[in-house]
DNA sequence: CTTGACCTTCCACTGACTGGAACCCTTATC
DNA sequence: GATAAGGGTTCCAGTCAGTGGAAGGTCAAG
């Protein structure tokens, strides 16, 4: 496979692929031609990735969780462990903005929205 | 009053009002020594600056916002149209992280957590 | 033979700061 | 007057996770 047809089948961008090449997730082969070869391991690895990031692991995570994933010894603690860290920072961001998002609605509710210059959202955001 | 006290009086750090002039937020005047000397106009913008960015509003938000906190003449509209707007990206952003705490939650029960190598997680993650 | 869709590398840029080095100014103390 | 602490200043580089674009090589179809 070439990157376009990697990209299509993760759902990665193909700058994106050649981006994870860089910092040392994959290692494909190149053909003559200088063209990335890739094989099926490498989507799934790919696949993982994409997978992990878009649950909010971060890259380092993702580089933990790989090696995880490679390593058959693996404990499944650790990788519990992990992601019940990302799950507790995943509750943190939605409780902010939650919160931002009371304080906004109300901001919105209060201001008329017309043309007078008098808005309750700036009065506030003015406030120190 | 000196970047110290306007630092801790807006509850920014004095790097971020820094930043903030170079960006043009502000344009403090300079003391014979070099110092910036702020004043409490300029507090004020710093303290509705930090407030916004609290709120998920963007820089270019912010710049927005600030040119309608400034115009005595602006439509309260506008700034409704740029609060609801922001409204809408905060949900859709609750509405991502609580898709990922499913999912997360979900491999993290199912996940034994024991030094055996076999993973849900991790299983799922490679899952193409 | 040319066109267009791929692929390559490399460099610069994004947002919104943050860290650090190297240096200047002020005030208090010895 | 020397010195040290605790401000302040500039500028450069780094963060994170890519993204955009230029310049150019390769491949398959018509």
């Amino acid at each position: 496979m070439n990157i376009g047809d990697v990209a299509e089948r993760s759902g990665l961008p193909a700058k994106t692929i050649r981006y994870y090449e860089d910092i040392g997730f994959i290692k494909p082969r190149r053909t003559q031609n200088g063209y990335r070869h890739f094989d099926e391991k490498e989507l799934h690895k790919l696949a993982f990735i994409g997978r992990a990031r878009s649950l909010g692991f971060t890259i380092e995570d993702c580089r933990t969780l790989l090696a995880l994933y490679e390593d058959k010894d693996r404990a499944s603690a650790d990788v519990k462990r992990i992601a019940r860290q990302n799950l507790i920072e995943i509750e943190a961001k939605i409780d902010d903005l939650k919160a931002m998002r009371a304080t906004l609605s109300h901001l919105v509710e209060e201001c008329a929205g017309d043309d007078r210059p008098d808005c309750p959202i700036l009065n506030d955001l003015g406030r120190l």
